[in-house]
DNA sequence: TGTTTTTTGTTCATTCTTGAACTAATAATG
DNA sequence: CATTATTAGTTCAAGAATGAACAAAAAACA
């Protein structure tokens, strides 16, 4: 009964999953860094893309695919809307919901954005292989599955 | 001039980096809710994971470890202390420093925990081979040297 | 030695996030 | 139709995380 032998680090995926955990958060600290001097915070930056890619989304659509409460949507969005970077237009169909847009001044900042992203993504993984890199996309989304369906 | 085919979303690197993060934040929902039945919160099982790992090691160190200010460490600790979990040991020989200690009862605790995540990491990495598994770690810890040189 | 610099940990004010309770609008059901 | 249940968004209070300013101890250096 050698109790060291029964650890988790002593499992493959339980130390290669802690390894994915440890290294987004250093790119986390990393991008929000770099991020400074355009005057935008990581989760209003995941709003923005967001947005981008699902324009006139609900606010419970949005905080759905953010994972985050959506309260915490109602907050966040003042700070967006008063720079001029969201708009938000009341459906008139349903008058509960709230669709948002993004602004032109928004996607400008947004292209800004993600163009500090993606140097920053290529850098980190620049010792990858195309191929390597892709498996690693397919593993995570398999994670996101599986998660999904429970 | 297609704006559309100059967007990150086409690059590979960062398509498959936005699924890291997407994978990591559901696993971490998922987490914090398995570990509630244990009254543990995530940032106290990271603790508790590094000073298993690490017994005796300082307030300062188990900041840098966790990447984390060393003022979360101060307001999280009187948590982990009250509940009979840490042991909190001010060094001889350097008056500054406090070494810091599992008890039997945090190691326990511990135990508890990480079977809980060690369960969960199995399931959701299932469909990944081994091979696939070891090359997302080897992947993972290339971007926490490259951004530690950084 | 005596003075300056660094390092460790704490405090405090600020910001972020969350979940529960609430309002208003719509959908479902009798 | 009328009543009940659900859904979208907001408000609010509590819990975390952060970084700057601080005190005490140790190191560096003249």
């Amino acid at each position: 009964m050698n109790k060291k032998q029964d650890l988790p680090w002593d499992n493959p995926r339980f130390r290669n999953w802690i390894a994915v955990v440890r290294a987004e958060k250093a790119v986390v600290r990393a991008l929000s860094k770099a991020l400074a001097p355009l005057d935008l915070k990581l989760a209003q930056l995941d709003m923005l893309m967001n947005l981008y890619r699902h324009p006139g989304q609900s606010q419970h659509d949005l905080a759905r695919r953010l994972l985050v409460g959506r309260s915490n949507i109602t907050m966040l969005l003042p700070q967006l809307e008063s720079q001029g970077l969201v708009r938000r237009e009341s459906d008139s169909s349903d008058k509960r919901v709230m669709r948002l847009y993004l602004t032109p001044a928004g996607e400008e900042r947004l292209l800004k954005a993600l163009a500090i992203y993606t140097e920053l993504i290529d850098t980190v993984m620049a010792q990858s292989s195309p191929a390597e890199c892709d498996a690693l996309g397919e593993q995570m989304r398999r994670i996101v599955e599986t998660l999904a369906e429970a």
